[in-house]
DNA sequence: AGGGCATGTGAACGCCGTCAACATCAATGC
DNA sequence: GCATTGATGTTGACGGCGTTCACATGCCCT
């Protein structure tokens, strides 16, 4: 029975098609009322469940990120290990893991890091996933006495800053998609002895 | 006479109007019949310069730009001199130009570097002005023999992601305002010896 | 002087987000 | 078992939006 919403799950189903209507059109272009049809609706049901529009947004935002940590952990987990080849192959997988994620999904990924979804800060503690297996990447990397002498300092916010940069200017269509890899591998050469 | 519109300049001042209100309230909020009527001019005379809404906003964007551009230019002016030093003060305060302008006018860098203007390229060429002052420092590094041997290669594309990145981070407050000096620190640490 | 063309107007269309009043249904307490 | 209550969904409306089309206006050129 599809009518089953009325103490049902309406507020997960329209994150849910939200979620869909971002990935293909981009959070501009995405209407409320387009959202409420295609769940046979009616537009202000919506707010019984969010404040408004950008509260629906910010919930969608917040199952991007929880995509991107997911490809960030799977890195992880593909590349255990003590070696320093593992930490090294771990801290190039995240950096091309979040590239790959802005790449492969570039409206949710425009609309986590938009300022919709920063305004509402879905809590530094939410992107912590994401910074802080950076922030263990980096450590590892250090504690292995892999870094250039002296690189430690601000190296975190550098590395996060360049990805970042990189995966949005390929994605605006700056920067052509091999800059990805081709940013790991400087970044690797700069950092790493 | 200030309605001296019909065979008049409304082209450029509803650019004009317009960039006022994205530097105000940002590209999304901005409505075409706002600044209509803030010139006293009806929405659809609008048409008569400008494809649709977006075809403005790609003119706002490229006023923008050129700021960026101007912005870079002026620091390359305020350092003029062959010496190895005044290469260092230019490549930094290029990068530091770039952050400067992203967190004066977030809304504009969010436009120039957003969606609407990245689709309708507004050509390689127009970006390519602060894109070859970046390029032209990094060459000069290189020619004096400053940067770390193997450094060169992709490193253009690596300082431009990373200063890209570390702006947008900021603007949407993930990272703190000083996170930019750190970045031109980190980055010259990296890549200068 | 007059025709043509660029420019601006007015009214309308179909969307949009949002709200207030109302309906409906599930569960709870008697 | 039944009424009350609170959560949930509907209806209809409001004002604003981008855009279009038929029409007015006024400058420039011949």
């Amino acid at each position: 029975m599809a009518r089953a919403y009325h103490h049902g799950a309406l507020a997960e189903a329209m994150v849910e098609e939200a979620l869909a209507a971002v990935r293909e059109h981009g959070a501009d272009h995405v209407s409320l009322r387009a959202i409420a049809q295609a769940l046979d609706v009616s537009p202000s049901a919506a707010y019984n469940h969010f404040a408004d529009k950008d509260a629906l947004l910010v919930a969608v935002g917040q199952c991007g990120l929880a995509a991107l940590d997911e490809r960030m952990a799977r890195v992880l987990a593909a590349h255990p290990g003590d070696s320093d080849d593992a930490a090294r192959a771990r801290f190039a997988g995240l950096g091309r893991a979040y590239i790959a994620f802005a790449v492969d999904e570039p409206n949710l990924f425009r609309l986590v890091f938009g300022p919709i979804c920063a305004e509402a800060d879905m809590g530094p503690e939410s992107w912590t996933g994401p910074y802080a297996k950076l922030v263990g990447a980096l450590d590892e990397l250090n504690d292995r006495e892999m870094l250039v002498v002296g690189a430690r300092d601000g190296l975190d916010v550098t590395v996060w800053g360049a990805t970042h940069g990189i995966a949005s200017l390929i994605i605006e269509g700056y920067l052509p998609r091999e800059a990805g890899d081709a940013l790991v591998d400087s970044m690797g050469r700069l950092a790493l002895r």
